[in-house]
DNA sequence: ACGGTCAACAAGATCT
DNA sequence: AGATCTTGTTGACCGT
């Protein structure tokens, strides 16, 4: 149990009781040079090097404290002097701290050998080490919270961002999507009158390639709005090749051999199962308005390696760009 | 008076 | 088994 000490020293012994006790001459001169009573254990500084907390002190310091002749060994006799709490002076923390920095843990040699510089009790010097641990560690902690929080924060804002992005992407799908669906009405029912008024037979022959040949100039006809899909319509092999975002991202869902390797399964393992349906809802989506048709191809500038602007992958680290590419 | 800091301690865990 | 560590607590001290 801690605490329950009677602490019965006077004022006047609390004061002196951590402080050096002069045993030379020259230590007694630099204590009276030191001037005021708190300053007056500077004077340690004369046969203590501060300034490296290797530097070996001669066996006897001017740490002595007075408690070591009041109050002997500090062992655990069960009879301890009531002595008042006192701290230590700010040369003893200081070469404490000094130690500390180089190692943080107490070899028992070092225990005493410290404790015979600084004049204290070996056990004095084991509680300051474990007290200034707990300190750092708290401060540690306080410092991986910040941190965190500030990684946290901006991995929100970038998630936030993406969803916009999405969002955005999504409508686009929409419209292009009816568009597309508006193309095909209009294109069957100028097929059906066709037929039905000139009745030449072979017009009907190419029919999965009209919006190679009418299409691709985009001046003429219903040209606008294929302008709007901007796209150009390629052989299977070349969407294979597959530079395109738009196809590779899908691909497993378009082609039955599924040989993108970004979209197998063990590379989703990072994302939640909210976002694999909602990746699996905008693949369906796709492939609702695109299967039947032949699949657009970007132009090859549109899939360059830097990725647009607005794609908020500033966050991240080179290597992870690949994931923060597909992922969304 | 009050809250923060620090030395000191206790209890339990871990290491050697 | 004993030393040391971590964690939590207590009470003295100090600044406001």
């Amino acid at each position: 149990m801690a605490g329950g000490r009677v602490y019965g020293a006077s004022n006047m012994n609390m004061l002196f009781q951590n402080q050096p006790i002069p045993c030379s001459a020259q230590a007694l001169e630099a204590l009276l040079a030191s001037g005021s009573s708190s300053s007056a254990i500077h004077a340690t500084r004369t046969m203590v090097n501060f300034e490296d907390p290797r530097v070996k002190v001669p066996e006897r310091t001017f740490f002595q404290p007075l408690e070591q002749e009041e109050t002997g060994d500090d062992g655990d006799d069960g009879f301890h002097q009531p002595e008042k709490k006192r701290r230590l002076t700010a040369d003893q923390v200081q070469f404490l701290e000094r130690n500390f920095e180089v190692e943080n843990k107490l070899e028992p040699e070092r225990k005493v050998q410290l404790a015979k510089d600084l004049g204290l009790q070996p056990r004095q010097v084991a509680i300051w080490f474990q007290n200034r641990r707990a300190r750092w560690k708290t401060k540690q902690l306080e410092k991986d919270y910040e941190s965190l929080k500030t990684s946290y924060n901006s991995l929100k804002a970038d998630h936030e961002n993406l969803l916009k992005e999405k969002e955005k992407l999504k409508a686009e799908v929409n419209v292009l999507t009816e568009k597309l669906l508006a193309k095909d009405k209009t294109r069957e029912n100028s097929s059906e009158s066709s037929e039905l008024a000139t009745k030449k037979p072979d017009s009907g022959s190419d029919d999965e390639t009209p919006v190679e040949n009418t299409d691709d100039d985009g001046g003429g006809g219903a040209g606008v709005k294929h302008q709007a899909v901007a796209m150009v319509v390629c052989k299977q092999e070349d969407l294979s090749s597959g530079d395109s975002v738009v196809f590779d991202s899908d691909s497993p869902h378009y082609t039955d051999g599924g040989h993108s390797s970004l979209l197998d399964p063990a590379d989703h393992s990072d994302l939640s199962h909210a976002e694999e349906e909602e990746a699996d809802h905008v693949s369906r989506t796709l492939l609702s308005f695109t299967a039947p048709h032949h699949f657009p191809k970007l132009e090859e500038g549109a899939c360059a390696a830097v990725p647009p602007p607005n794609s908020c992958n500033y966050a991240y680290p080179v290597e992870d760009q690949a994931f923060w590419f597909w992922q969304y």
